[in-house]
DNA sequence: TTGTATGCGTTATCAG
DNA sequence: CTGATAACGCATACAA
């Protein structure tokens, strides 16, 4: 590893002089020493040492990206093909920006804090955090932060949350199941707060439009985590007949209560309808394919990249909350009932659904 | 941020004695004193600048990880659950042992030296690297490395590979195949190196050992990123009469290929079985489940971990060349035939079908 | 037991 | 146009 000193010295010139052709500022330096220093950059393949860098700029290139997760989904997070998706957004963006990622995920906030710090990040990128973990990280790190996915209150300042028309999404997909001929539509959730919260206010809505009240029964709120367990998926099992259709707030569970149900003989959608939240891969993959909200992970990532970028180059973001459209993705988990059957089932307001591919 | 000269300057004390505290040399230092730097330390909440560490030691405690990509999976490398789950499990690991992961995902090997080389990372992870490639890294950075699932020759010391068994899971996933009674088994790759070519030997010798011969027009062989157009697909549909059963190379084909078929008639596995490679998230979500090849890719990114560690520790690895072992998952994609059928298609060897589950 | 001095690689200030 | 020199924060050899 050749340095500005080294190359300096075999030169017979100052570091000073070489540092400046590196910048390009070679306005303040002769042509010919300039094409002797860059013959020596070329020929020992010159590469800065950014350890160096930082100490002296204050600044590290680094975007940290941190990950709040719970204790036992630890490893499997990036299992998840939207965290798979967002990383994969998130790295791609920032390098092409010429910044690096460093990625912390853990469910320890002061570990995440404690990281943040050593390494001086010059922005940081939030996701499932919830608000008081934000309002900890931000006592104590003051440079941009972008949230993602995050619901938490306005009353700090300096940050911007990179989200979804959640409530919009929902009221979406219900409004279609309604069409379909739907009525009892179960909505099933593993909590009641920020994006789920939102959906369940989205769903409600629906049902209030079309003149139907919220039933209390029809809400099938779980524990993070307990969705999966065989004693939660026996109980769905049982009650499923109570509805025609039920409402995921993933498509994760979607797929999960569609497989246990058709493996124990129901048939999807001819006795039961499904929807799912997100158009993740499993969406497409399954049969029936799923019909669910679609959101666009890749530009969420590229997003939450841009706005910190602006931040850390000391430009104020115009919005404060950026909340990307959903997306009624039709496929085949989905049939009409009463009515709706009988009039033809046609598409409501002529949506379309879309052709099968994986 | 405080810094250790603030710190000494408060107490009234040198910038080494508050150094030996925070690294535990206490020894050395007076017991009064270790505890006014401890108290001063907890009260500021110090933490150290990396940066400044690094250009001390000489070490940056990052492990790099760097991913080879096709320049058309560029965003979406992470969507695949494979990568997501090596990644997540590479973080953790990282994490645990208390270095810092900083990743490229790129299809320029020059970008990913540059940025090697920028951070002085201890430590190198290769995913995904051709012959070539690494032989490239290799003459520019010098510290430890350790492949993922790379099948280099071994000319070149100071790495180790840690990969899989592809040439016995193959073998066994075949080897089933012929004992539920299939002769016309299809081997579908996209490629015929590394991995896929080692997977098409171990196919081979299952062949053999059943005194079959291979015959070529049963190697569907596609460029990569091809196989998923419709005209590749509709091709495999015309042929697929000439088989009863498609061994594919991994997963995300065998789903693709399913789909394919049964979107368009043909009943799996009643009129054809489909065996897959990894045992991915999706094999485990679609129905008919897929039958296919498990690997454990937590642990695979735990040992690379390990045994990078073990190298930057400064010791000798006791193996080069690390395989881990496969698994056959047997699930609902395979049917027995012909004369497997008849005796009432039980399974070989006692192997036990896995209970259902996402 | 504690302190001084030096260097890591880079950038910036300021004087020549 | 060029070059000393100091500074960033930390660790360490050596001196006291």
């Amino acid at each position: 590893m050749i340095t500005i000193k080294d190359m300096a010295e075999m030169l017979g010139i100052s570091t000073t002089t070489v540092s400046n052709v590196i910048h390009g500022k070679t306005s303040e330096v002769s042509q010919k020493t300039v094409e002797r220093v860059e013959k020596i950059l070329e020929e020992y393949e010159y590469v800065p040492n950014i350890s160096a860098r930082s100490l002296t700029q204050n600044s590290s290139k680094i975007i940290g990206v941190a990950f709040k997760c719970r204790k036992d989904k630890y490893i499997n997070l990036f299992t998840d093909p939207f965290f798979g998706e967002l990383i994969g957004a998130l790295e791609a963006e920032i390098r092409a920006r010429g910044y690096f990622m460093m990625t912390y995920t853990s469910n320890d906030i002061s570990e995440i804090i404690r990281n943040v710090l050593t390494w001086n990040v010059d922005g940081l990128i939030l996701v499932g955090m919830l608000h008081d973990d934000f309002i900890r990280i931000k006592s104590r790190y003051k440079n941009p932060t972008v949230l993602i996915d995050s619901y938490a209150p306005r009353e700090i300042m300096n940050y911007v949350n990179v989200g979804l028309e959640d409530e919009e999404g929902a009221y979406a997909i219900t409004r279609y199941l309604l069409k379909m001929g739907h009525r009892k539509i179960a909505f099933l959730a593993d909590n009641m707060e920020g994006a789920d919260y939102t959906r369940y206010l989205g769903y409600q809505r629906a049902l209030a439009d079309s003149g139907l009240e919220m039933e209390e029964e029809n809400l099938l709120i779980f524990h993070p985590g307990t969705v999966e367990r065989e004693s939660s998926l026996r109980e769905l099992y049982y009650r499923c007949k109570n509805y025609t259709a039920f409402m995921c707030c993933s498509d994760y569970y979607a797929v999960l209560l569609m497989n246990y149900f058709m493996d124990r003989g129901i048939r999807i959608p001819e006795d039961l309808s499904i929807t799912g939240f997100d158009n993740n891969l499993m969406s497409r993959v399954v049969r029936p394919a799923l019909t669910t909200v679609g959101q666009d992970v890749t530009k969420k990532g590229r997003l939450a990249v841009e706005y910190l970028l602006k931040m850390i180059d000391g430009i104020e973001p115009a919005e404060w909350d950026v909340k990307l459209p959903t997306e009624l993705v039709i496929r085949d988990s989905v049939r009409a009932v009463g009515q709706a059957a009988e009039s033809g089932g046609e598409m409501p307001d002529g949506e379309e659904r879309e052709s099968r591919a994986v």
